[in-house]
DNA sequence: AACTAATTTGCAACATTGTTGCAAGTAGAC
DNA sequence: GTCTACTTGCAACAATGTTGCAAATTAGTT
């Protein structure tokens, strides 16, 4: 019953000192089950009655601060979150990769693949994170 | 008194097939005296009291309709508004520039002044709009 | 296996943000 | 000035996010 509780999402949270709990592998385990990224609700809904509404928060954001996850806003100003690539750490974040999201099926891909250009900013100002949003029509929805 | 809520915001207002009324006058007065995004709660703290906090919602929503203003989603959620160009329209936006969301002062600016780099989607995905978001410190923060 | 310290959870309460329906008020056209 | 359509305020509600605190749990130590 409990069996794909263990397993590398296990390892992947003592990687980032995060203790083993109920809460986080589950929802850890949906972050690797899907290939969209999740809103608090989202997991909420998916996790139904079995954790508290707080906790789900508290998760997220204790996932955000170890670097296991990071934030997607999306133009509606849901925010939502996606699983980190290895790169990154509670330090650094190490991901400019486009973010995608569909207008027909509501969901936000990160697209790895592509490649991101530099942008370079005028005097004076500096920048710690860049964040690429394109929104449109995906793949699945362009074939329908 | 209500001297400067006359003038060409007026004529904004009629270009963008909107109705001249208090509430949009002073609204748009203060997107045109700030150089930075304004959020709902921006807008309803600086117009105190004199407008219902629905009235805002409505207003921000009517002048997004229009093409008057553009929405700007920042990393944390909070959505903001700016003014947009005269090449906006009810039909179609026209703008490809850099959101800056400053993590000192908090003031998000669009950046109009720096070229923005095309990106290429994978096949099969679409899209009608991108958004290029970058915090970090702005001139004047960096300055001090 | 039991003990302990530190972290995590659930609950309750609250704050903020955004939405909807409807009656009264106002803008703009004639 | 009159009429119509749009806009506003109010009330009520829904959704989203935050905080404090006591009880439960994790992980390390003996």
């Amino acid at each position: 019953m409990k069996k794909h509780t263990h397993g590398n999402n296990t390892t992947l949270l003592e990687n980032h000192k995060l203790r083993i709990t109920p809460v986080r592998q589950q929802v850890l385990g949906l972050f690797m089950g899907k290939p969209h990224a999740l809103s608090h609700s989202d997991i909420e809904q998916t996790l139904v009655g079995d954790f508290d509404r707080v906790t789900i928060y508290r998760t997220l954001t204790s996932f955000l601060d170890k670097g296991l996850v990071h934030k997607i806003p999306a133009e509606n100003g849901v925010v939502r979150y996606a699983l980190c690539k290895d790169t990154c750490s509670e330090e650094a974040h190490h991901h400019s990769h486009v973010h995608f999201n569909c207008g027909a099926c509501g969901q936000t891909f990160c697209l790895e693949n592509i490649s991101v250009p530099t942008i370079t900013l005028p005097q004076g100002y500096t920048f710690t994170d860049m964040n690429y949003l394109a929104t449109g029509t995906c793949k699945n929805c362009n074939k329908a």
